[in-house]
DNA sequence: TTTCAAAGTGCAAATTTTTTGCATAATATC
DNA sequence: GATATTATGCAAAAAATTTGCACTTTGAAA
């Protein structure tokens, strides 16, 4: 159990001394040594191997530092950095801290098995985040959750370029009326997603009609449609924040024999599987997430190997967002759907 | 970030051999002493924290070693066993092998950072199972994911069970014809889901007039319509051996105005999110996530402190399911469904 | 092809880190 | 309240790691 440059040595069959020597990086890394020593080290667990400077020899570690929830878009989110990760031929570890009750020591054990974090914490608030910071001052540390104050460099999709995209999909068919089924006001995102439809409403003299606050649940959505069918508001083009709320709307659309498209047209946001699959195929804002992880990966390695500056002032990233026309958006198509 | 005793020493106070005693197991893991020299060890990063004796003040690191796939019943495991081992004071770490070309050494390499692993690995033939156990002889290992062949004690829901109960609930409710999509046959779990309904349905002197060899997906869901739908049999209560494909099923008879529940009955597998939402909403056979991560980790746990042997006869506990009948299953409710 | 500087290597000595023997203090048990 | 058990620190012993020095290999320039 216990290792040491002993073991590695007897393994590689390289002296003590020159085990030592690349270990404490006074051996170029990419030797072909360096090579045999640095995967040895790794395989038998000794506690040095980390000191060895990120070279071409060094896997590394990458922690994804998530709170689980039973939502796909988690499982698309982990496989989607999985696939980036390993394309790269580095090693990436999921830790959830949904139920931890001191992030800031379970970080620090964290930062000593691995060379880099990405935080993805939608719950965590500015202050939380400052927490991290302090004590993990000069580690490369990337986050991929929008929050309003960003402390680390942050990369997110246009999310407001996703209520653009659907306005302007509402403005070019032909729509006369428009809502919006909005997201929690306290996310970020939802009032990007939000605004991004609104100015581009107002900015063609038109204004917006109807809006709910929803809680991104399939629940909220269908209240929302029971909310504007009361008030007998018809052909709107409405702009939910998340599919689950525009699915959740069709859903009780349906039931109530209403017609979409035709009463009412929607474009949802995410592009969770179902949104294709389900009837009517729902028209919604596809956010590409393996570029999202490619970029942000691409980035926290430039850190780890000290080619990126830490603790400047936060970066904000947006990675472009696009529409996928359906069949729930546009007037006087597939209107057989009940 | 060289890290030695020295360091606890001085964080925590204890003489050098304090220390060291401790992490050498020559005193009771259970001292006040202990448990801030174990905990000041495991922040710090110390390499021989793990050789100290699993005691009460050890937090345990549990590895689960999966597949990432953008299915959200892998958000769901994963939610599942985040909860339950933060309820127990422990750590867990999630790890994807999709990727991975040397299996072996990545899991060498995980065992120095973790106390007891847990494998998910549906694609694992009992060749590679073989190869773990071989090269980590000695390790805490469970597996949970079904295999034909169990290496590793393992931790399964009662497939068969679930066939079981499909098949008694169509009985009960007069069905006189039988139809099976199964899943993909080299998976043990389809075979048995299968095989449970195929048994109850001959114990009873009927038989299975129709079956479909489905790959799991929505699109062979509904290709197992056109299926019988050419077949022009009907009135047929079908087994799907997943939601997926009894939703996909539903999808294509909806598209064709066949009414489900009447000219169809169908019960599927696994209780997905969508399962309750999807229109009619399905009965299905539900699983439950929790019991099976709570009674794996138990069982890990005391093999991590030795209560339980490792290498035994691997043994193969399974977790009962349940029915939960909603709108597709009985003849004669909600035929107003299109 | 030869030359030469830069990088890699091993031995053994120097240094640092960890363990342990012994004496004493604290705590629990009867 | 006596006694056994466990915990603790100091300093010596043991083990692990680093480094000075001499020699070897490699690759680019002459």
């Amino acid at each position: 159990m216990a290792s040491g440059l002993k073991d590695i040595s007897s393994l590689t069959g390289y002296s003590l001394s020159t085990v030592s020597r690349v270990l404490a990086n006074k051996i170029s890394g990419d030797s072909q040594s360096a090579k045999e020593i640095l995967s040895a080290a790794r395989e038998i667990g000794y506690s040095k191997y980390r000191d060895a400077s990120p070279s071409s020899n060094r896997i590394l570690d990458i922690a994804l530092i998530t709170q689980h929830f039973s939502e796909e878009f988690y499982a698309y989110l982990y496989a989607s950095f999985d696939r980036i990760c390993a394309k790269e031929g580095h090693c990436l570890t999921i830790h959830s801290l949904r139920y931890n009750k001191s992030i800031k020591e379970q970080l620090l054990y964290l930062s000593q098995n691995h060379d880099g974090f990405i935080l993805f914490l939608p719950t965590l608030d500015s202050y939380g985040y400052r927490i991290i910071i302090n004590s993990l001052a000069g580690y490369p540390i990337i986050a991929i959750a929008p929050v309003f104050e960003p402390v680390f460099d942050t990369f997110t999709f246009d999310s407001y370029q996703g209520g653009v995209l659907a306005a302007k999909q509402f403005i070019e068919s032909g729509c006369k009326r428009f809502g919006v089924i909005h997201g929690p006001p306290e996310k970020w995102e939802a009032e990007l997603r939000k605004n991004g439809f609104k100015d581009t409403i107002e900015k063609e003299g038109k204004k917006i009609d109807w809006d709910y606050r929803g809680d991104y649940s399939f629940e909220s959505g269908e209240k929302a449609f029971h909310d504007i069918n009361n008030k007998e508001i018809s052909e709107v083009g409405i702009f939910a924040s998340n599919d689950q709320m525009a699915v959740g709307f069709i859903h009780a659309a349906l039931e109530k024999k209403v017609k979409i498209p035709g009463d009412y047209f929607i474009i949802g946001y995410d592009n969770i599987l179902f949104s294709k699959i389900f009837f009517p195929k729902l028209t919604t804002i596809n956010t590409n997430v393996d570029q999202l992880s490619s970029e942000a990966l691409d980035y926290l390695m430039r850190m780890i190997k000290g080619q990126v500056q830490i603790g400047a002032s936060a970066k904000k990233p947006l990675i472009p967002v696009e529409l996928v026309v359906r069949d729930t958006d546009k007037r006087g198509k597939n209107d057989k759907h009940t």
